[in-house]
DNA sequence: ATAGTTGCAAACATTTTGCACTATC
DNA sequence: GATAGTGCAAAATGTTTGCAACTAT
């Protein structure tokens, strides 16, 4: 009931209607497989895509991305690799921060009060008034062995 | 004398030394232009190196910015606008960090012991150590009128 | 003389765009 | 039926690489 994907559902119909735009099958599966994914890349969410409209090519998918963003609904990061990754925007929190495992490459999410709150003293320090941060930890396993997100059966 | 530079230098030609590396002409000016700049894109740095040396093309560049990493006297960083930056490392603090204004550009670095702390207790507290990081604030001027890097006569 | 290095152009990877065709409103 | 969306292929962007000529050792 009211799960956190209705409200997100709702802000992209505002959007899209606000703005004429029209409903099609493809940005619904777009939608669907965007919303079931947590730091998608253009790549994963096309093939997620083809599985149910094999038609859709690149193309569709960025131009849906951008959309999403503009619609306040999905957030792009960039990690180390090269591609822009995607995810829903949190509603809950404002944001949250991401921890990298560089050998399991698991990806943790985080959100420190005391951090947020230094990052604000150093703007203000400087002059200027916090609209955006990025901050990233990229780490190794301190047990590998007790690791539970070690690839031995999901993806390829 | 013996200004943060020279460690570097120092530390290049120990690297080049080590591997049987050559040392030419283009490779020396492509490193003190790196030298003078702080946070120089590929473009501008062969700009910068053009000037000097004005047959040098984009791979050399590329090839001695990967060099340099190598070598451990520069740091490459992506901010927002696709393109890589690269920066002389930070021999003095371990590292520092970026806060960007939206509205001069310009880049403050800052450098804050209680978010390393809780930066390291959080990886922790997931079972990873941490090996990097990164970590950007985008602001935006609290006072536009007093902000002494407005662009009025220096760069493009 | 023997490597490593350069500069060019071609190859690459990711993302954007022009255009004819199609689908939604 | 007007307007927006799709899919393809081509273009644009940032970066890497193959190769023949070159240069520091």
């Amino acid at each position: 009931m009211s799960d956190r994907t209705t409200e997100l559902r709702n802000r992209l119909a505002v959007h899209m209607r606000m703005h004429g735009l029209k409903q099609t099958r493809q940005r619904e599966v777009v939608f669907e497989c965007f919303l079931g994914s947590e730091h998608v890349s253009v790549d994963e969410l096309l093939s997620l895509v083809q599985k149910v409209e094999p038609g859709v090519g690149y193309a569709t998918v960025y131009r849906t991305l951008k959309l999403f963003q503009e619609a306040g609904v999905a957030h792009q990061r960039r990690f180390g690799d090269g591609q822009a990754r995607y995810e829903p925007v949190d509603l809950d929190d404002e944001h949250h921060d991401h921890l990298i495992c560089n050998d399991c490459g698991h990806i943790f999410e985080f959100d420190d009060d005391v951090i947020e709150d230094r990052q604000a003293k150093i703007a203000q320090h400087h002059g200027l008034a916090i609209v955006a941060h990025r901050h990233e930890l990229y780490g190794s396993c301190i047990s590998p062995e007790s690791c539970e997100y070690r690839e031995d059966g999901a993806s390829a």
